[in-house]
DNA sequence: GTGGTGACTGCCA
DNA sequence: ATGGCAGCCACCA
């Protein structure tokens, strides 16, 4: 594999993030078993190639998008990717995680009550 | 094996 | 409210 354990499973809990949600890097962190490591997340994301896993969902703590080093279209590309998922941008360019931060352990129960 | 860097986060001033 | 510094782990040279 080209890949360690810690990057697989960081990319098996972005895969597990529901369309139309979002996570933070922490967030995605501590669900793959590394608590606080949220550098680690951003940087497995860096190095990831692989389309089918949802990166796009993937956002900072401050709900905004994170974009990679040197620059690019990317940052574009993931926001719209994400309103096209349904995910909902403020006017100052950031999500409002209070309704599309992603909650594993509450499954979509609450997170539709707007 | 050692050193430096990174798509981050949290606290302090 | 904003800005800056330090810390954690894994990958690359």
């Amino acid at each position: 594999m080209s890949v360690s354990e810690t990057y697989r499973d960081i990319y098996r809990v972005v895969s597990q993030i529901p369309r139309g949600r979002v996570a933070t890097y922490g967030q995605v962190a501590r669900l793959a078993g590394r608590p606080g490591q949220a550098r680690l997340v951003g940087y497995a994301l860096s190095a990831l190639n692989d389309r089918s896993v949802p990166w796009q969902r993937v956002v900072n703590a401050r709900g905004e998008i994170s974009l990679r080093s040197g620059g690019s279209q990317g940052e574009c590309e993931q926001r719209l990717r994400l309103e096209s998922e349904g995910v909902e941008f403020a006017p100052d360019g950031r999500i409002p995680l209070e309704r599309h931060l992603w909650r594993p352990d509450g499954d979509g129960v609450r997170q539709q009550t707007l």
